[in-house]
This record gives structure tokens, sequence and C-alpha cells, in this order.
DNA sequence: CTTATTCTGTAGCGACCACTACAAAAAGGA
DNA sequence: TCCTTTTTGTAGTGGTCGCTACAGAATAAG
């Protein structure tokens, strides 16, 4: 195996307290001082297995998507219909970022508010996932549309842009303290609207 | 008048420029040196005339809530129905925040997610215009709903928050770079929504 | 053993941060 | 004129930022 000294500390459990320190304080407002403090381990350590802190934030956003943050995403491909499947992407949404114990609100939406254009590395990153994000919605609402499922409109891409935007303002409305119960009637509306607009 | 030195530089037109600027870098992101460059003085008399980088940007704020940023709030107070005051509200933010030669987004929306909590100052001016905007919806909700407007629902405070989420959606949708079309045609959405919802 | 390789801790790099001490400059009042 | 008051420009303050040079420690290979 590994020829040297070998790494002092678990890399997948250090991963995972960065991805947790970038959801609660957002990218720029998290050091590298932060990071090798609830790491628990120096910052030449940090540097050694993630490269530096744009490529580490990438590998916890990474983490975030593969985890807590997926769960909505898979909701909605694997829902046997497009409007179960949107309703679970809010739901499953709400439940993220409420969670007891956990960060409040979305990991992407936050770095995308909160990072600097001219880091472009994590840049890149948020507008490639936002358009991943967008994609799948589109794709899910294709089939349901192929399917004869009837949908509030006929403008896909209209609305998959428009629940990415219900997802995006629950993320803003959790960071600043709106509590699971509202959020949740927030999305009863949204979805007795998709009812209501929707004819076969 | 004033005994000693007049000021140089004219205290308004710096005020706008500071506005301009942490409505297109956000708070965090703006730095002093930033400031006296586009406003074109010295950080002594930036921090004479301001105070703190804080209270210039809660002064900037006001700017922005009085100026472009108020229209919204004032369509939706003097539309004759809450239906066309929601609507003129999303609209003209849409136009806020896609406006030609002017910053992407809400100046508010993205400093609530990009200041670190740690300056109370600004969190707190933040969560005060949040519970400001929040109250204006309610307001003119509730005097539509004495006035026997249909609505898409009869809780009050869930339509507010519903529809104080649909700007922030729009906010950051439009920072990442959506443009007026899109989020006009998504606009067209959220009211289809209430139409089909209303019932008298 | 020696050597090569990799990681770790100390210690500190230059750059930038928000902010300010200080003295010269510019006004009004006496 | 001289004094007081306020603003100005210069030149920094201590602190924190992301990041790294360097030497020693820990492993595997020969």
């Amino acid at each position: 195996m590994g020829r040297g000294r070998p790494r002092g500390f678990d890399r997948d459990a250090a991963l995972d307290r960065a991805m947790r320190l970038f959801w609660t304080r957002g990218y720029q407002d998290t050091s590298i001082a932060d990071l090798t403090d609830a790491l628990g381990i120096a910052s030449p350590s940090l540097y050694a297995a993630f490269g530096s802190k744009a490529s580490l934030f990438c590998a916890a956003a990474d983490r975030y998507q593969e985890r807590d943050g997926g769960r909505p995403g898979t909701a909605l491909a694997e829902a046997p219909t497009a409007r179960g499947g949107v309703e679970a992407l809010l739901r499953q949404n709400v439940a993220l970022f409420t969670k007891r114990g956990g960060p409040r609100g979305c990991l992407l939406t936050r770095a995308t508010l909160s990072c600097p254009p001219s880091d472009t590395t994590v840049a890149t990153y948020l507008e490639r996932s936002r358009r991943d994000r967008l994609a799948a919605l589109r794709t899910r609402l294709r089939t349901a549309e192929a399917a004869g499922e009837p949908l509030p409109s006929d403008d896909i891409d209209t609305l998959a842009q428009y629940y990415d935007a219900q997802v995006q303002g629950l993320a803003v409305r959790a960071l600043e303290g709106a509590g699971r119960p509202a959020l949740l009637r927030t999305v009863d509306l949204t979805m007795a609207g998709w009812d209501a607009l929707s004819t076969r």
C-alpha cells in the first residue's frame, strides 16, 4: 500500500464535518482555521488531503448531494407520478432544511448567495449542480407528459424553473428561521396549485 | 451653520454608490477598500460620515428600500385588489431583479444569505425588514379578506409566507442568471395558481 | 540497518480585513 | 488675526485570511 507515513485522521469523517460546517456557515464565512479546528487537524494536513478551500468545498458539496441533500432528488426521480415526485421533492427539502440538530436551509443555495464570483472553482461547481437540478426536474416532467399525466402547464421549462424556485424560496425562508410546519403549509399551497391547474 | 471644514463629497450620492456596491457584491464580499474606491473618498471620511461598515450597510439598505426596492411594496399596498397587488409585487420585483445595468437579485436577500450572524447590527436590521415585508403582505391580504375578495386560501399567514417565498425564489434565480422573460413566465404560473384556487 | 516516501506540527508567509491616530487644511466665530 | 470646529489625506494599527516552507516523525521497500 502506501509507502510513507499513514494519515492520522479519518478523511471520510473529516469530510462530513467540513460539509456540516460549510452548511452551517456558508462558504465565505467558514475559514480554514474553523475547518482545521472542527476537523481536529492542522492546515498542512487539510491541504495535503483536500488541496484547497475551494476543492474541499466541492468535495463537501458532493458529499452533501450524495447524502442528505440527495434525498429530495431521488424522491423526485423515483415517484411513480410527476405530481407525487414534485410533492416529495418539496417535502423532503423541507425536512432537510429544518432537521433538528442539523444546519438550516440548503448548503448549495447558501453558497450560491455567499461565495464571491471571483472564486471561479466554486462558482462553476455551483452552476453545474444548479443545471443538474433543473435538468432532473425537466426530465421527470417530460416523462410524465409523455405518459399522459396531467400537468399544471404544458411549458415544461417554465414548470421546472418554477418548482426549482419553490425549493430556493423554502431554503431562504428556512435559513431566516421559518419552522417546519409553516413551510409544509406553503408546500400544501403549492401542491393545491398543481391540482387546480392540472387538466387531463 | 456648520462651523468646521465643509465635507468634500456628496453624502447622498456616496450612499447611492454604496447601495449599488452592496447590491452587486453582497455585504461580506464588499470591503471598505472597495467602498472608498467606488465612493471616491478615503476611509476616515467614510467612517466620519457613516460610522462603520455595518451602519453604512443599514443606511444603504434604507436607501434601497426607499428607492428601487420600495416599488414592489408600494405596488402591493396601492393596488385596488390583493390579487392585483400580489401580481404587481411579483412583476415589479422581477423588473427590479433583472434591470439592465443594475445589479441582479435583491440586496436584502443577498445580504441575508451572505452576512455572518456574528454581525448582529446587520442581522437585526435584516430580520426587521423581513418582518416588515411579511407584515405588509399580511395586511394587504387581510383587508382583501375583509372586503370579501376571493383568496387562494383562508390562511392569511400561510399566504403571506408563500408569496414572500415566491419573491425570495425569484431573487435567487435572478442572481443565478435567470432572464426576465423566464422569471415572468413563472410569475404567470403563480398567478394562474391564485386564480385557480380563489373561490368566491 | 538505510533509503525513499508520505504525513504531521510548528511557525510564519504576504495580502487583505475593518478601523483609526495624527496632523494639515478649511471653514466660521470672536 | 487667532481660536475652535470639522473634514481631509497619509499612514498606519492589530487581526485574520488562505496557504506553505520546513524539519521531524512514521511507515514501506531494499
